[in-house]
DNA sequence: CTAACTATTTAGGCATACCTAATTAAGTCC
DNA sequence: GGACTTAATTAGGTATGCCTAAATAGTTAG
């Protein structure tokens, strides 16, 4: 009994194997099923069935032992960071040439990104001057796969009140990205942060900004580093 | 019994909504079976099944009658339109913008075309300065769906000599596309064409290209309109 | 140490969009 | 007008990627 081939080339593995270097962290931990599940939203058990098939493949994508979680294998990261290097062009090209609203790049990049060619990417990217960061701070992996570290911290953890500098925000929750993004908290801004409260915050970006009250859910998505 | 709602807005019922419209040509007539399954690339079977669905849906996307062929409806051609103006858009921006070569832009045009939103759409044709024509010389639908009717004809319906005006080059062979490209024969080039028989044909487009040998089959794909 | 809880996996289904093989309808040829 | 031929349809099957429900493993609590 042959095992039958399947094919792995499609969006929904990507997805996955997105979902799995977002949850693993820079550290790259095993994932659980569960968390995988509450990401993608699909039922657990649709979550065993495409890891077991990712684990399996020719070449693996990830390492997979039933009931003790997952991370990637360097294939599946190599692909992970294709993908990921796909979205931030794309929402970089999206912002950029096309004039997108900063709130709407994400789901048009999420979408598109598993469809372009290589052509696609090396044009945009040269278009674009061949960018480091996307519009929301982030870091945009080489060709090579290479991508820095993160020195930068979530603005959540901040226990007592200074200036920093807005490293990044993320692209997950737009209502919440149009609403920072009204009050200057963009990537790079010098930040004015007083915390009112263990789930409080007040941010100010400058005179020409109000300054912004945001819970404690708010401030995870916003990372800072030092002011100089 | 109630029929089971079937979800029909999918890349694939686009594609065959999209044969329906190339095949049916400018008098919408109706189009067999077969000559779609040849296009789509797919089973007799697999069209019969899709057009079967596509002519029961609540709004109907075509008139199908058994054995009798299919033309698109109102929504249906609607939808056609739609997706043949994503595609001439898609093309324009990626000669235009993004640089690529001219036999190129098709693939990935007929990827995207699926998966691209209505801002985007209307972003790139806002940043091409609202095209009619896209690359090969082909009209590009109005939102609104309205497209102009072609008054030019196939090169291979010549008969005697002449001199005539490139109007559009089909997009289909990407090979024969490059090499016309290359031997100076494009949109709006002024053309000198010789019938050398019944089967071959010399076309040459002014002194800095090369003549060129062109087979019936790639006359085909030329078409033409009187020099002035 | 066993009961209870929770996470995870297995088993069995459904929809989409294909396929092949078998059947039926329609058109053509004496 | 019956026999052929060809086009088109029906019937039944496959792979993907999801689902729910049931079973199982691992963990925690008394």
């Amino acid at each position: 009994m042959t095992t039958r081939r399947v094919n792995l080339n499609t969006e929904s593995a990507d997805n996955y194997l997105k979902a799995v270097f977002a949850l693993g962290g820079p550290e790259e931990e095993r994932v659980s099923s569960t968390a995988l599940a509450d990401r993608l939203g699909v039922a657990p058990a649709s979550v065993t069935n495409m890891l077991q098939k990712l684990a399996t493949s020719p070449v693996p994508f990830v390492e997979y032992e039933s009931r003790r979680g997952v991370r990637l294998s360097a294939a599946g990261r190599r692909r992970a960071l294709e993908i990921l290097r796909h979205h931030r062009l794309l929402e970089t090209f999206l912002y950029e040439v096309l004039g997108y609203p900063i709130e709407e790049v994400h789901d048009e990049a999420e979408r598109l990104e598993h469809f372009i060619s290589e052509r696609f990417e090396e044009r945009i990217d040269a278009k674009l001057g061949r960018p480091k960061f996307d519009p929301h701070g982030h870091c945009i992996p080489a060709l090579s796969g290479k991508m820095s570290k993160q020195t930068s911290r979530p603005l959540s953890d901040i226990e007592e009140d200074g200036e920093f500098v807005v490293d990044s925000i993320s692209d997950q929750d737009s209502v919440l990205l149009k609403r920072l993004n009204a009050h200057g908290v963009t990537p790079g801004a010098r930040l004015h942060v007083l915390r009112l409260s263990q789930e409080e915050f007040v941010l100010r970006a400058g005179g020409r900004f109000k300054p912004l009250q945001l819970p404690l859910s708010g401030a995870g998505a916003v990372r800072i580093r030092p002011n100089d």
